[in-house]
Parts: C-alpha cells; structure tokens; sequence
RNA sequence: GGGCGGAUAGCUCAGUCGGGAGAGCGUCGGCCUUACAAGCCGAAGGUCGCAGGUUCGAUCCCUGUUCCGCCUACCA
C-alpha cells in the first residue's frame, strides 16, 4: 500500500516505451550461440527494406513474439533472428522516382554511383519498418540484424549459385519470359498476377499467298501480329484438309508466312485458325521450336514496337494497337471484332500489363529441388499447420516449371558469370576470375543482370546463421523450429525455402510451418489503399495500447479464418487490459511482501478453487500455444481473469482482506492472491507483454524482468497446486447457490441495496456441509440480511425460489415483491425446463436408443432425466404455493 | 478450366470421439456495492445455408445444391 498505488486507468503510452528500452537495454532478446538449454529459433519473414508495418507484419509478428516469450518462459534458449530483404525492383523504384524529382535517372548516374545512392536511402530510411516493429513489442535478437545484401549473405548467395550452376541446376537460355516494361525487367511466374480483363476478340483475314482465299485467326493482341512467323491450323481439322496453299500473307506487313499444322490448335475456337508469334506468346514459342519457325520481336524491352515493326517502330505497344487495328479495317482484313472478357497478367510489382517476350535468362531446374521438399513434408520433416495447406504446396511444386532468376535492374547480387569477349567463354565463379580459363584472355565481363530478391531470401533460415561457415549458431538453431507466415507467400518463399535448405543443409529449414491467415477490414474486404479500407496498425496502438492491439490479434487468429479487424473490436479488449490493471490495482492495496507457498491444506474453499483453476488454465494455454491454437490461448486466459478471478475469487477473499475474519485467514488468502497474480502475469505476458512487466514491477517480491521469470510448473518455478475436482465441485455449488439468490433479484426487481433473506435447503449432508461452512461467503456475495440452513423441504410463505445444482433456495419476500412477478418468473422457468425435459424423454422412450447407445450415454440421459425432473417438482410445488398465496393476498 | 475455404445469436466468430448449441461485442432491465461506469448484477436472443442420405441419435459423417471469398491455369 502507499506510494506504489497504481493509477485508476491504464495509460499505456509511457509505460511501453520504458519497458521496451528496458528490455533492450538488458539484453533480454538475446540467444546464446550455444548453451544446455534447448535451442528455440525462428527467422523473421524478413519485410521490405522500403515497407511500412501494416496489419499483416502486425498479425504475424505478434504471433511470433507470443511464442518467442512463451517458449522463453518455458526456460528455451530462444534466437527469434530479425532483419529485412533488399526488394530489388521495389527499393529501385523508390530511389529511381526519387531520382525523377530530382530530374534525373539512373543512367545519368551510372550503375555504381546509384547502387551507391540506393545504400544511402537504406541507411535513411531502412530501418523504419525495424522500430515500428519494437513498437509492437517485437523482440528479436536486434543485435543479430540481418538484411540480404550484406556481405556474409550475399556470399551465401554467390555460393548457392554457383554450386546450382555447376550441379546443372542453373542454366542460361532463351526463352519466353514475362517482360514488365515499366520495371524493365523480367519476372517470375509466379510475380505475375492474372486479372480478367474486359478486352477484343479481333478477328483478321489472313489470305493465302497464291489468292486462293484465306484462314480467319483471332487474336486478343492484334499488334503482335507484326511478329507473327505463321499461321497454324490443327491437322484433324477437316475444314483446312482441302486447302493447296501452304502460305499466307501477313497483312500490313505484306510478309509471306508459312501454314503449319499443330496439334495444340483448338478447332472449337473460332475458325480454328491460330497465328502464331513465337517471340511474344508463350505457346506460340513452343510451336515455334516445333516447327523451326524465326521468332521476330516487334514490342522493344522498353514497350515500344521495333524495327521489325516497319511503319510502326516506335510506338507504344497500346498505341500500335489502335493503329494496326485502324489499318486492318482500312484494308478490309478486320472481320469484326468482339467483346472479350480474358484473363491478363499484371505485374505483381506495379501493375503494368506483362508482355510475354523472348530474352535470355537465368533459370533454376526447379524439379530435382521440388521433388525433395515435396518428400521432407510427406515424410512429416515438417510440419504444415493447418494442414490444409499441405494440399496447396504440394500441388505446386508437384507443377513446378523452371524458375526465372535474373532480374533486369541494378539493385541486387549481380550475378557472378563472367563472359571472356576474345573467346565467348562463360565463367560462373566466386570471385572474378583474373583471365579466360579458356584462352587467358584478360576482359572477362561480368554478368549485368541481378538475381531475384526470393533467390536472396530462399537462403533465409541458414544464410543469416553465418553459412556457409559452419557456426555454432547453426549447429544450435538449425532446423529451426517454426516458421510463421501468411499463405501469401508459400510459393515465393516457403517452397523455395524449403527447396534451397534441404538442398544445402541437408535437412529442413524448420520443424513446423505455421500459416496464418490474412487480416482483413470490419467487412471481410482486403484491406487496400485504393479502397480506402486500411487500417493503420501504428494509429490503433497509438490510441489503445500495444497489449490491447495484440491481444486482439491473437484472440481473433482462429486457424483458417481471416482475421476481421474494427476499432471496436481493440477497444473491448482495451478494457481486458484495464481489467486486469484494476484488479492488479486492487490486490497492491493488499499485498506488501513476498509471500511463502501456500499450504493447500489450511486453505478455504476459495483458495483452493483458484488455485485449481489457475493450473488448469495454465495447462489449456500451454497446450493451445503448443498446437499454434492461439485464440484458444487468448480465451481461456481471458474468461480466467474476468470471469472467475475477479468476478469470484477477488469478491470471495474481499473481506478476508479487508481484515473482518481472523487475521490468520486474510495471511493466507493474501498469500494465494500474491500466487494467483504472479501466475497470471506470467500467462499473460507472451500476449500483453508491457502491461505484465509494469504490474510485475509493482508486485512486491518479483525480482528483475518477467520475461525472466518461469513458466508455472517449469523447473525453477513453484509447481502450482494439482488440480482440485472436490473443490471445483463445491466452489460450484456456492456460484449456483448465489447465482440463484442474484437472479430471483434481477428478475423480479429487488434493488441491489436491499439486504435479503434466504432460506436455503440443501439436497444432502455434502451440500448442506459447504453451504454451512461457507455461509458468509453467500451472505457477502448474494448480498444477504441473513441466511438460514435448513433440513426441511418446507417452502417459507412469501418466497420466492430458486433451483440450484444441491440446494433450494428461498427467498423471504414479504412486503418487498409484486407476487404476479414471481409467479410470471417461476412459470418462465417452469416453461424452459419443460423444453428440456421432452427431448430428454423422447430419447428415453425409443427402445433403439436404449438399446443401441452405448451405456454410459443412457446412464448419463437417465440422470439428465431424473435431475430436471426434480427440479420441475420443487418448482411446480412453488408455483402452486404462490398462487395460494397470491390469491390469499 | 481445376482446386480450396466459409455459411452457427443482431454483429464477429469458437465448437478436433456423432450424445442436452457457446464466447466476445451489441441489445434490454437494474445498479456510482470503498479495484475497475473502460465497471457490477440480471435477462432476452439460434430450423447451426437449403434438400436428401447414413445412424438409436447429425452443427459434426456422406451426396447433391445455393450464395460468398480465395488460390491456381499458356484456350488464342
């Protein structure tokens, strides 16, 4: 008591910035390299060095943090490995727009002046998404930072390669690539996100070269027809089988191109005509190679049209198509055109609609990488939970096809290939070789183009543990043990993760993958800037706390479910933390020391009920985290507190410690609550992390950081009392028994100030012992006058009655009660339990339930039956006495 | 085109052996009861999407169906 009264709301704001400087400052984030205790790594999905913390780092940091404390609390030695990737197109657009500001471009600078440039924004600005992380309590092992272009990383990136290279898993070749023009560079497959699109069908008559006639195509892109190399039919189309042309002229371009036949053609699209653009369609390059057709490029890297274009060289590629789609009808070759609803690819970067376009890449042999981390999860090396996504990463990589490395930018692991210009030789090596291994030559020139961010970031869980170097850190840490992601990104990181880590390390790169969902706005929308709908996860913690955003987050993280995040939904969990700080508030007026384990057996009963509970529930929490069933551990800890420790428990001791029994009994209940709350805020810290440590600190005979302190029941804790099924039983009854006085009170309207009197009759010695002994306890919470015990079933006269589990209870009414009330109050009840009572008979008269269901399910019916029955009895006696009486009146 | 998920109280969602439907918020009624009005006490509210089937018994298992959402795919 005294100076140390905490305040009667909580103010989160200071108190989350001391704590967190506090916790930094004594290192209580960092892992040993090696150690006894059992090692507990996870690796941050590193965020874009250029990102802003939004809804999903928010969701998926926090359930790291919960587990990184909690495994910590368990007495785990835990790495939880932070840092960030260097988002090659994204970080160089950033600068490149800044760059514009300043009216000038990249190529002005030249390529090492701006990777210089780059490095100086990531010194400025990089670290942002960093400390709005340690805003939302994160706490990695900061002095471990890594970021993917650092010099160890991108070492381990230069070795990947090339050890992939000369295993033949990575090659060079020209093939069609999903081309960004506004990014100027190549993507991935997977980097491209289709959108149905309301398009044309234009359909174009294309004549044969000897004026026979002609074959309609139809095409969606008409401008990629000045790249077309032929034109192809299937050869089962009886349509084409009379034809003697065997060429046709491209129109515009006057081009005489050849007619192929191609199994792949659809005759039930359109004519059956297909024209075919070997350099800007992915399958028409197919059919080319078939077919040894030219492939002509008519749309530049740059998306303008080439000069193989002819008139048309220079165009935009959208441009060109409205004029090739003007000329065409000039001519009379446009049949018609109609709307077309298709599906397009977008760059998943900037949006800009992909061009499917010839160029030389790098490539990784992806299916050899595939088949081994398809084979780690079947064989359950690790785990994905849920499960469901199990199905969605197999069916990818079962369908993997090769994947496209290099990136056509600046800002990234410039690829170590050198090319010998005197011998065209190809070195792929570490370092730069100091001559052609082939011819001596001297001017070996190094590959421009990058490697793809994923390529950097696959390399993840082993490369920021100081691989290829076999560290200590490695050897304690890897596998590590889960890895928390949204779905978003199984395919780009999680697969190749896993492909790379059992491709290098020879083992998983983590126990467990666990998949959370994605955090969506009040509506169920995704939340986007064009929509307006974001929710800005820095603004809730400004105006509701960290503890309150978190603990949001995690009581909503159902598995498989989206999360549905609303202001109000932090604000109700806002009061939980300013519960739990007035119930703390409330028991520092009371406790003054450290206190000694309790001694169970000179406990009362709402001691000992407490205490059960808390173990149980620490039991439940342990066993929720430990299957990632976080909102599980968030509702139980959440009814705890609420519901049974301040609701009852706090209420029952209340005059105990206001000193109105002995003061032997106020000790021990006073030691009890010090145990309960120590307790508590240890469950509770992996949640709500600052409001835990505050309140630890004012807890008299805590001794350092919470984060410090053990799990109930690890080793260097107390062990918590076992659980306690009498007590629980009998705490039960006196809850029923109060219960019944509280609500005979609010239903017939008796003030809350009026002291009452209750007969109460208890259904056998066992009941009639607690209820004798506890009596007080009634007194206090149903708010009694008096309480009188009696053995008689005798209702008193001008009562009302309530039912409870062992007990009936009367209560004196005379003179305060409208009796048309309670009588309207019995017969509600009367109705209720008689709904109950006949879907319980119904049971018990089918001989095929009786007969058929196992009998431990009958027993159970018959008892159900047989408890409602005696209550419908004591209730209907009452209700017959209560009209007598009313009537009386 | 293929695949997956969801549909349970007014709202958001739990419900992992098939055995009397739960929580939070909101609503209604009553309370400033010396931790907390960001609170306390009490209450109302559900054909568990629809139609079949299996079963003694189905929110749960099976089949079909409707609506919503997502992922995937090289049909011009």
């Amino acid at each position: 008591m005294g100076s140390d009264l905490l305040d009667k709301g909580y103010e989160p704001h200071d108190v989350e910035h001391r704590w967190y400087e506090f916790w930094e400052a004594n290192d209580l984030f960092s892992a040993e390299d090696q150690g006894p205790r059992r090692g507990y790594a996870l690796v941050i999905p590193p965020p874009n060095v250029t990102g802003v913390l939004h809804m999903g780092h928010a969701l998926n940091n926090t359930l790291q943090d919960i587990l990184c404390r909690y495994r910590r609390l368990k007495g785990d030695n835990v790495l939880w490995m932070p840092g960030t990737d260097h988002a090659g197109i994204a970080t160089q657009n950033v600068v490149e727009r800044k760059l514009a500001q300043e009216g000038t471009d990249r190529h002005a600078l030249g390529r090492e002046r701006f990777i210089a440039q780059v490095w100086q924004w990531r010194e400025k600005y990089g670290s942002a998404i960093i400390n709005q992380l340690k805003r939302l309590g994160a706490s990695c092992d900061w002095k471990r930072e890594r970021f993917t272009m650092d010099e160890g990383l991108s070492r381990a990136v230069r070795k990947v390669f090339v050890e992939l290279y000369h295993q033949g898993l990575i090659y060079r070749g020209n093939y069609i690539i999903n081309w960004c023009h506004r990014c100027h560079t190549a993507l991935a497959d997977l980097e491209v996100e289709h959108a149905e699109i309301d398009g044309n069908l234009y359909h174009i008559r294309y004549p044969f070269a000897d004026g026979s006639g002609g074959i309609t195509i139809a095409t969606t892109r008409p401008e990629t027809m000045l790249g077309d190399t032929a034109v192809a039919v299937n050869p089962a189309d009886e349509r084409y089988h009379g034809i003697t042309a065997t060429a046709v002229i491209l129109p515009l371009v006057n081009r005489e191109i050849p007619i192929i036949r191609d199994a792949y053609v659809d005759m039930s699209f359109g004519t059956g005509g297909l024209k075919v653009t070997p350099a800007h369609d992915p399958n028409d390059f197919e059919i080319g190679r078939r077919h040894n057709l030219p492939s002509i490029k008519a749309i530049g890297d740059d998306g303008r049209m080439t000069g193989e274009a002819g008139r048309f060289a220079g165009l935009d590629r959208f441009e060109c198509r409205k004029s090739v789609v003007q000329e065409l009808q000039e001519t009379g070759r446009l049949e018609k055109i109609e709307p077309y609803r298709h599906s397009v690819g977008h760059c998943y970067r900037c949006k800009t609609v992909i061009e499917p376009n010839l160029s030389r890449q790098w490539f990784v042999r992806a299916k050899p990488l595939a088949e081994k981390a398809i084979a780690a999860v079947k064989q359950g090396e690790t785990r994905i939970i849920p499960e469901i996504w199990a199905n969605t990463y197999f069916d990818w990589l079962e369908n993997i096809r090769d994947w496209c490395i290099s990136r056509q930018i600046w800002w990234g692991h410039q690829i170590p290939a050198w090319t010998c210009e005197d011998c065209g030789e190809l070195v792929v090596a570490m370092q730069a070789p100091p001559d052609c291994p082939k011819c001596g030559g001297a001017h070996l020139v190094q590959e421009e183009d990058v490697l793809d961010t994923w390529f950097s970031s696959a390399l993840w869980p082993f490369s920021t543990m100081g691989w290829p170097e076999q560290t200590p850190l490695l050897k304690t840490f890897y596998p590590t043990a889960v890895l928390v992601t949204g779905f978003d990104i199984l395919f780009f990181w999680v697969a190749r993760m896993m492909m790379m880590g059992l491709h290098f390390m020879g083992a998983v790169p983590f126990r467990d993958v666990y998949v959370h969902a994605l955090v969506r706005d009040e509506e169920g929308q995704k939340m986007s800037k064009s929509k307006g709908n974001v929710i800005d996860p820095l603004d809730i913690i400004e105006r509701y706390g960290t503890d309150a955003f978190r603990f949001t987050l995690a009581a909503f993280a159902a598995q498989g479910r989206d999360v549905k995040m609303s202001e109000k939904r932090v604000e109700g969990y806002r009061h939980f933390i300013n519960k739990l700080w007035n119930a703390a508030r409330f028991a520092l007026m009371h406790l003054d020391r450290r206190y000694d384990p309790v001694k169970l057996d000179e406990l009362c009963l709402a001691d000992r009920w407490i205490l059960s509970r808390l173990n149980r529930v620490s039991l439940e929490m342990a066993q929720a985290l430990d299957t990632y069933r976080f909102n599980d551990a968030a509702a139980a800890l959440y009814g705890f507190v609420w519901h049974e420790f301040c609701d009852w428990y706090l209420e029952a001791v209340k005059p105990a410690l206001h000193g109105k029994l002995a003061p032997a009994a106020r000790e021990r209940s006073l030691g009890v609550l010090w145990r309960v709350l120590h307790d508590t805020l240890i469950l509770l810290h992996p949640f709500i992390p600052f409001v835990t440590e505050e309140i630890w600190h004012k807890l008299p005979g805590t001794d350092g950081s919470i984060m410090r302190a053990a799990f109930p029941g690890e080793a260097a804790a107390a062990a918590p009392p076992p659980p306690d099924p009498e007590a629980e039983a009998r705490m039960g009854l006196l809850i029923d028994v109060v219960s019944g006085i509280r609500n005979i009170r609010g239903e017939t309207g008796i003030s809350p100030a009026l002291n009452l009197d209750a007969v109460v009759h208890p259904a056998d010695d066992a009941a009639k012992a607690v209820i004798e002994q506890y009596r007080d306890m009634i007194v206090t919470l149903a708010r009694l006058r008096s309480i009188t015990v009696t053995d008689s079933a005798e209702r008193p006269k001008a009562s009302a009655t309530a039912v409870a589990r062992g007990a009936t209870i009367h209560v004196l009414l005379e003179g305060i009660v409208d009796f048309a009330k309670e009588r309207e109050r019995m017969e509600k009840e009367l109705g209720k339990l008689a709904k109950d009572f006949a879907s319980i008979a119904k049971k018990l008269q089918n001989q095929d339930f009786l007969a058929k269901a196992p009998a431990e399910v009958v027993t159970k019916v018959m008892d159900q039956q047989r408890e409602l029955l005696g209550r419908q009895q004591k209730i209907q006696s009452n209700l017959d006495k209560i009209r007598e009486y009313g009537s009386a009146s």
